[in-house]
DNA sequence: CATTATTTAATTGTGCACAATAATTATTTG
DNA sequence: CAAATAATTATTGTGCACAATTAAATAATG
């Protein structure tokens, strides 16, 4: 076979995974923009209307974000009016992050997104669902993925330069 | 009403596909790092390995990305020797990418990594091809929307009490 | 108790994304 | 042809992502 197969775009996985993610959030932001948040904004807001008062270290566990992200992010937030960032009496190092009232009543103008958006994306609940799975799947599996234990190292032991390009 | 279950981060769909399509984006990341490229930069080789010389604007529409993103990303890519950028003599509007020796060399080293991605992914070639189909009908969908055309309520505009469908 | 190690956020720097606008060239039309 | 229109790339500004480093507070240890 051609091993040229393996490298046309057409092919890769991962790039339709990246155009559909940047299709979705563009489907997203004019919903997200009545708001006046964006989506990684938006991703926070769910999170805190799950459970108020996380610390940032939960919610970048949460969202997969680090401090690098979430710090600039919530401060735009807070600005914005959304929420309050305390710092936590009981542990100085912790900061908290509180839902503001507007944040708190931003949630029932937000109701109808997910749905508007489910119509959009024009899936049934069927295929929303196994999409959903498989994709959980993945991301379980690339997330446990572990260098030390790597079978399928292309070259031996790449010894993880961070140095960036 | 239970119409908060749309709300929690757990069901929605939007965010595994983003947190999948970083957490790829990062398996990729020490694999390019060798080659002293990143992902988006990978994707523009890709393009240029099946067909040299294409225009910024034919770049774009197949990497759906516009010129405020491939400007920069494509001089970065000509400062480090990979590609020159060359105003068309026959439509002075155009700007033709071609590969250097350097990056057409460049393939030969990038050939392990669709394959070791394959197998750090832990998906078998039936789970591959379910997704990525599953994933390109889902991006043609929400590609062809049309907001004039728009059957899914966005505004409020009326309570509507969903009978039926 | 003092020292060391760990945890948590913030900071710094680079590289995308993308909307909006501008500038240049090509094409169309009166 | 001249003027209007369209096409193509570049620029500007905002907002993520993320590696690497720093700083401060807490926990662990001798």
């Amino acid at each position: 076979m051609g091993n040229d197969e393996f490298l046309k775009l057409d092919n890769q996985l991962c790039f339709v995974l990246y155009a559909c993610s940047r299709g979705l959030t563009r489907t997203y932001r004019p919903l997200l923009a009545e708001l006046d948040i964006t989506y990684p904004q938006y991703l926070v807001m769910l999170v805190l209307w799950e459970q108020d008062g996380v610390s940032v270290k939960a919610l970048g566990e949460r969202l997969f974000l680090d401090s690098g992200t979430l710090t600039p992010l919530l401060k735009r937030m807070a600005s914005s009016g959304l929420i309050t960032r305390q710092r936590s009496q009981t542990d100085e190092r912790r900061v908290n992050i509180f839902l503001t009232a507007k944040g708190k009543a931003l949630k029932k103008r937000a109701q109808a997104v997910p749905e508007t958006l489910l119509c959009r994306s024009g899936l049934t609940a069927e295929a929303f669902l196994r999409l959903k799975t498989d994709l959980e799947s993945l991301l379980a599996r690339i997330r446990a993925f572990d260098p030390e234990k790597d079978v399928c190292a292309a070259t031996p032991a790449a010894p993880s330069s961070r140095k960036r390009s």
